[in-house]
DNA sequence: GTAATCATACCGACCGGTCGGTATGTGTCA
DNA sequence: TGACACATACCGACCGGTCGGTATGATTAC
């Protein structure tokens, strides 16, 4: 049964997530101040520490929950459901060449910048974004495999290097339009990257 | 005429811009320590606040001397001075692909690091790193450019576009074998981008 | 009542930066 | 040549402020 406590307690626990994903995506996860989260949400430090009980366990669930459900909704599920998933691979690229704007190339990509960050600093954070980065590629091989059994993509493709530099690639065009601060960048370069997928049949 | 404390002074200058590059690799610009750097050089805050006005002076110039030296040395001259640009480029690749070891791999690409950690934050690193990233795409495109007049990339080829997506791909490629600590999804990957740059002829 | 939920007050550690001081060199001039 | 004036190079104690974290109190729901 799910009463108004829960509601309440899911609510504030969301809240606190969410203005936790916004300072670090801006200022990333070691830099990102509490007092930050607290005064966007208007909430104490006894209502963080109550629902996690460290700033590194803030900083996990903000990324099992707010970064992978984000990207599990907007790539993860329309490429498995999908009946062309070579289509839908190309869908999704030309979905971000047109669909950025200057706030987002600003503070780029929010798992990226995890990844650079802190994959090198704890171990903890290394395996959530792993997981996650882990996925994303099996997601886009096992498309590129389908792609493959219907004949839209050659047949001697390695399928999983392709999905590996993929992602990569994916994750450069966003760290190269971010030092540069600028949408055109990111456009031309997942442009290239969509001719490479389009090298690929 | 040189002195013996000019010498003193740029051996001195160099520890510490040499300690600092380090210790910024390893734990980003934001969560680096002066203390650490004073550490490993045995100097002290006295001898640090003689030579640099600010710790934010200290990460500028190793991105304009240290970083921005190694680059200089390891790829931009080769390439510019390079009889083959087209040959060059993938010999480049190859050398990373096999010259990677554990240690590189685990901190991952310093200007890469840099990048998407201050690009956001700060307007004089996002300057300075630009300047590096625009000069190297611009010695990649030169190349790409020089090889198209020599009839080994096709004629059709947007050199600047792909000379961007190179670029991007390469650290997306770095980003990528970080998460992963692994040199082999790295040598994977940067082989993918050379298959990318095969294509191009 | 009692357990969950959130607020308030506060602690200790750390960090960038400052500052007075010292030691060692360099240039000048008698 | 040697004494004086000054600049350079470096030391290390210290400060103000911030930050993550804690202990405890107040309020609410069941």
């Amino acid at each position: 049964m799910i009463t108004a406590m829960d509601i309440a307690h899911e609510t504030t626990r969301t809240q606190l997530l969410q203005a936790a994903f916004a300072e670090i995506h801006r200022h990333g996860f070691q830099a990102a101040g509490l007092s930050e989260i607290l005064r966007d949400t208007g909430l104490t430090k006894g209502a963080l520490y109550h629902h996690f009980p460290s700033k590194h366990a803030l900083g996990l669930a903000v990324v099992d929950e707010v970064i992978q459900g984000w990207l599990a909704k907007a790539i993860f599920q329309p490429l498995e459901e999908a009946e062309d998933p070579y289509q839908t691979l190309l869908t999704l690229l030309d979905q971000r060449i047109h669909g950025m704007d200057d706030e987002a190339v600003k503070w780029g990509c929010p798992l990226n910048n995890l990844i650079q960050e802190m994959s090198a600093v704890d171990a903890d954070f290394r395996d959530h974004l792993s997981v996650i980065l882990t996925r994303w590629q099996g997601v886009v091989q096992v498309a590129l495999t389908r792609a493959q059994a219907q004949g839209r993509v050659r047949a001697d493709l390695d399928c999983e290097a392709a999905s590996l530099f993929l992602v990569a690639a994916w994750e450069g065009c966003w760290g190269m339009a971010k030092n540069r601060q600028s949408p055109a960048v990111f456009r031309q370069c997942l442009h290239e990257l969509r001719d490479y997928v389009r090298g690929l049949a």
